[in-house]
DNA sequence: CTGTTAGCGCCTTCAC
DNA sequence: GTGAAGGCGCTAACAG
């Protein structure tokens, strides 16, 4: 297992450390043709490769980020993770996966951790409990780039998705269908900044419209009990045509309710969703969804982060808003129901 | 930016580095209680991180592993890298991940990417174009593991599912539930080892049952000018009653195309198949399914890997297979009567 | 119990 | 063009 290292390299090409490694630097014009020429074959004969490790000790550079998300079994997470690899990829950066699980011990020792293993950057999900440890590196000069969720107590890079504009994009697609009793299915505690702006998109289409608010359309349910708080939303007295779930572990949530309690989408009940879900298609009632822009949160972030790495004239932090996308399925019915609402004057605004 | 190193602790503290060497590995015994609490006062004031790369250098250990999946994007790469990094973070791992695409070249310049960034040992999902390379590396005493796909030409730790099992369970369970007209549906192609045990399964499970092989229900098929080879299959003279797809992409596929036919599952087609899908259970018909145990494979190929590393007495190279477990949901035409969930972290919003 | 010393493998002036 | 020397930050004998 004893590795071949720059010495050996040397001694068996009759050169000194320092003329290989110009080689491996592809500084060529510090040497011959001749003993370029050596020193390759001997590289090739040796399978020598250098030691990253040594390397990045001494150019104090690892060419490595650290990528922290929420939970890596979340197609969101999953597609971010992919974006950002395959531009750091490209642009010869290696990423270190962490899974935070929304916790902010684990996401603070894995700061940490990925900070003694001396990456050149973070990208990450902030949980927004480490928001001062976040900021501090951030003003020491260490790169960060923050995803998916929007603080405004600090001053970092972040990439975003619209989501106030895709929540009222939906919304407003159900409006357009003819509904008028919509309701909206949301997470109960504490509002993520970007959770609440799609319970704003949803008020503002409502509002565009002329929609009157009814707040028992509105329900903010908890993980346990939840039968018997969707019962209270879809058994009421006048029951909503439609439904708007602002994320997807709602959606499913409100998927096996109507299931179960065999209420046919869209016929009975017309669904919008935030957030693609893999199999929305094959749905018993394709999904009519709010995609984020997964993907290129990823190459963004990426691509932001590797420009302060590299220190390109940028300004103090820069935001990214990236628009997401109505995709259009089955489940929330059909063009036909849609004359109902055609006279409304704000639809032509 | 400048960090804050060993060096400072020490003068700081009023020891010599040693001494605070000593204490960051623990070893306590070698110094008074006075001077323990002393330079743990000035590592606090310092914000002190140990240098990592540094460390790895001096040590020859980089606890850290690479894991390279085919495609970060599907499910099943999803949940065996958590399971890896799950097992990895708990024993003091750390994981680069990297996305080969079934792309030998890929596969082949990440193995030695991994390598000169000295990673302790890889977990692969190879592709089987560099076997040599990666037999020659383990022969050298680099601990690897491979999962997922078995290869006879290489002497190495794997860790695989059940394929024969699942399939056979699959369609013995179609059997068992009265039908006899069973088709199968599989990519063209060269096949994988672990796939042609998923066919093995499925005529093997005919033969126990001494049901009469009929070549016209299975079909092996091209991702191409796939209707018209469906159409062969589901629009015949005497159309099968059940159908099982091999895998996730030719699941998607059947469903779609059952779907746009307007075909029934299960009334008027059963359906059975590999690999769980997130959705699974919300379709229009929710999916008998053969889980493979993903998260399992995970953790089982890092603790493999984890005992090379660390250099437990082991036999020269160990190959553990486990089981796959059938999930009777209702595709198949009958009520559900077990349904287990492996243990794993939940899907949080 | 603590300090001194000599590297780990590579990079980078600076002489030759 | 090429080589010698010093050092990146940390560890691990080995003295004291």
């Amino acid at each position: 297992m004893s590795k071949v290292k720059l010495k050996d390299v040397a001694e068996k090409a009759g050169v000194s450390k320092s003329t290989v490694s110009q080689y491996l630097n592809k500084r060529y014009e510090f040497m011959g043709k001749e003993t370029r020429k050596r020193i390759e074959k001997v590289i090739e004969d040796l399978r020598y490769q250098p030691n990253e490790v040594a390397r990045s000790l001494k150019i104090k550079k690892t060419n490595t980020i650290g990528v922290i998300v929420a939970n890596i079994l979340h197609p969101f997470s999953t597609y971010v993770s992919r974006g950002v690899e395959d531009y750091c990829q490209q642009r010869g950066y290696n990423v270190i996966l962490c899974n935070a699980d929304n916790d902010s011990n684990k996401e603070k020792s894995y700061i940490e951790m990925l900070q003694m293993k001396q990456v050149d950057g973070i990208i990450i999900a902030a949980t927004g409990k480490n928001n001062d440890l976040i900021y501090r590196e951030r003003e020491k000069g260490f790169p960060i780039v923050l995803f998916d969720r929007y603080f405004d107590d600090v001053e970092v890079d972040m990439v975003l998705s619209d989501n106030y504009q895709g929540a009222f994009q939906a919304v407003e697609h159900l409006i357009k269908m003819g509904h008028k009793n919509i309701a909206l299915v949301a997470p109960e505690g504490h509002l993520l900044s970007m959770r609440k702006l799609r319970i704003d998109g949803y008020y503002g289409a409502l509002k565009k419209y002329n929609i009157p608010i009814d707040e028992s359309y509105v329900k903010f349910v908890t993980t346990e009990n939840l039968t018997n708080q969707l019962n209270d939303l879809f058994r009421q007295d006048h029951v909503p045509t439609a439904v708007f779930t602002v994320n997807d572990l709602m959606t499913i949530e409100v998927l096996t309710y109507l299931k179960e309690n065999n209420i046919k989408v869209p016929d009975e009940m017309a669904v919008v969703v935030f957030d693609d879900l893999p199999m929305a298609s094959l749905l018993e009632a394709p999904l009519t969804v709010v995609a984020q822009p997964t993907y290129e949160i990823g190459t963004t972030s990426a691509r932001m982060l590797i420009e302060r790495i590299e220190s390109k004239v940028k300004p103090k932090h820069e935001q990214k808003i990236l628009p997401c996308q109505l995709i259009v399925r089955q489940s929330c019915g059909f063009r036909k129901n849609a004359e109902a609402n055609e006279n409304i004057p704000a639809l032509n605004a």
